[in-house]
DNA sequence: CGGCGCTGTTACAATTCGTTATATTTCAGA
DNA sequence: TCTGAAATATAACGAATTGTAACAGCGCCG
C-alpha cells in the first residue's frame, strides 16, 4: 500500500482528465478521474482523497454544493478548477469552502504546485499523542481508558478503541461503513455490518450517549457516522 | 486591543497599497502597508502580521528571498502578488513558501476571499458556518438539530436536512422541483416526485408549519417551492 | 478445569425513507 | 359558480438500514 497523498479529478472533459492524471502520476501522486459527479459521489464512500480537483461545469449536479459538501462532511482539501473566469465565481466557489480556485485554461505544473502548497500546509497535526480530549472525556489510547470530567475512569477494549480512534482522527467528518470495514480489517461480509454496529454501540454505551439522542457519535442513515465534538490531542 | 486579523502590505506602487487597504479595513481586517522591503522588515521586530501581502518587484530587496524567510521563520501566511505571469514565477514562488499567488491586475474583493481561506484553514474546527437562524428556529446542520426560540431542540434526519439546507441557500428564491431532484440526486422517475413531497410534508411538520397557511415554506403550484423568511448564516 | 472478559454472531426491535394509496388543493374551462 | 383533471399533501405501508440484548466461541489466567 502506497502512502503518496491521493488526488481525485472530476472534470467532464477526457483530455483535462489524461493530461492532470498524467501530470500528478509522474510528480509524485496517486489519482482517480471521474467524468460524473455520481461515479465520483459513490467512489467517496470506500476511499479517502487528500486533494479533490473538481470542475465547477458538470452535466449530471451542481458543482458548488458538491464543493460545499466535500469541504464540509469531508474536511478535504477542494481545488476548482473552471472555465468561468468571473471573480464572483471565484468567490463564492471559496467561500463555500474551496481552498483554491484554478481558472482553465491552465498550466499543469502550476496545479501540482498548488496541490503541494496545500498538503504542506494541512500536516501540522500528526497523531503523536497517544491522549485525546473530547467534551465530557479524556481518551487515553496507551493505557485503554476513557477519563470522567471528574476524573472517574473506565476501560474500553481493543477493538472500541479501534473505532474510538478513527472517530478521533477526524472528527467532524463523514466515516463511511465502507472506509470503517476498511481499516479495521474485516472482509466485506454481509454479517461483519453487523459486527461494526455492535462495535458502536458498545462504544456509544461507554460514552454514556443517549440512544435516542447521542451527542458524540452521530448516525447518517445509509451514509456512515460521524464523531462531533472537538478533539484535542494532547 | 482588536482582535481583527492584521494584514500586513507590501508594495511600492502607493495606489495598489492604496486601494487594497481600503478594501480589506472595509471588510473587518487591520492593515500595515509598506513600500519598501526594509520598513517592513523593522517592523516586524514588533508586529507579528496573520497575512502579508507581498510584491515580488521590489525596489531595494528581493522578494522572493523575502517570502522564503516570512514563511519559514515566521511561518506567517503569505501572499504574493506579482505583476510576473510566468508559470515558472508562480511555481517558484509558490514553492518558496507562498501559500497563494495572485497576479495583477487583480480583483480586490479575490484577495479578499483568498485571505479568508487562508485564514479560515489555519484555525482548526473553523469551518465555513454550518447553523442557520430563522424566524423561529436556529438550524445546526453539523448536529441535526432544529432549536426552538425557547431552546428546546428537535432532530431532523438526513434526508430532511437535505431539503432545509437547500432552502436556506437560497431563501426567497423559486426552487422547481427539477432542481431539487438534481440536487438530492433521485432519478427522474414519476414516482420520486412523491418522495419529494413527503420530505417537504416531514419537514414542514418538524418545523410545525400550520398546513393551511404555510409561514416558511410556501407552495407554488406547478412551479415548484420557496423559502420565505430571512437567513441568518452565523 | 472453571471463571472471566473480549468479540463476533444471531435475533429481533427501532428507525429511516421511498413508495403507494387516498385526500386535498389549484386552476382552467364550461 | 361548478366540474374535472392535474398537482400537491399526507397517511399508511413496507423494504432497507441501524440499534442492541442475548448468546456462543475463544483466549487467558489462576
Amino acid at each position: 500500500m502506497s502512502d503518496l497523498p491521493l488526488v481525485t479529478i472530476l472534470d467532464d472533459e477526457p483530455e483535462i482528465r489524461q493530461i492532470l492524471s498524467e501530470t500528478l502520476e509522474d510528480t509524485g501522486f496517486r489519482t482517480l478521474s471521474f467524468g460524473r459527479a455520481r461515479e465520483f459521489e459513490a467512489a467517496l464512500k470506500t476511499i479517502t482523497p487528500d486533494v479533490c480537483l473538481v470542475d465547477l461545469s458538470l452535466p449530471d449536479k451542481d458543482g458548488l454544493t458538491l464543493v460545499h459538501r466535500l469541504a464540509l462532511e469531508q474536511g478535504a482539501i477542494v481545488i476548482i478548477i473552471s472555465g468561468r473566469t468571473q471573480v464572483q465565481d471565484k468567490v463564492t466557489g471559496l467561500e463555500l469552502g474551496a481552498d483554491d480556485y484554478i481558472i482553465k485554461p491552465f498550466d499543469p505544473s502550476e496545479v501540482v504546485a498548488r496541490i503541494r502548497v496545500r498538503l504542506r500546509k494541512s500536516v501540522p497535526q500528526e497523531t503523536t499523542s497517544n491522549t485525546a480530549h473530547i467534551p465530557g472525556w479524556t481518551a487515553h489510547f496507551d493505557r485503554y481508558v476513557l477519563e470522567d470530567a471528574d476524573g472517574h475512569e473506565a476501560t474500553f477494549s481493543h477493538a472500541e478503541g479501534e473505532v474510538l480512534r478513527m472517530f478521533l482522527e477526524s472528527p467532524k467528518r463523514l466515516i463511511s461503513r465502507a472506509q470503517m470495514q476498511d481499516k479495521l480489517g474485516g472482509g466485506a461480509g454481509d454479517s461483519f455490518d453487523r459486527a461494526m454496529d455492535v462495535r458502536i454501540s458498545r462504544l456509544r454505551t461507554k460514552l454514556r450517549e443517549d440512544p435516542k439522542n447521542p451527542q458524540l457519535i452521530k448516525t447518517i442513515y445509509g451514509a456512515g457516522y460521524i464523531f462531533l465534538g472537538d478533539v484535542d490531542w494532547r
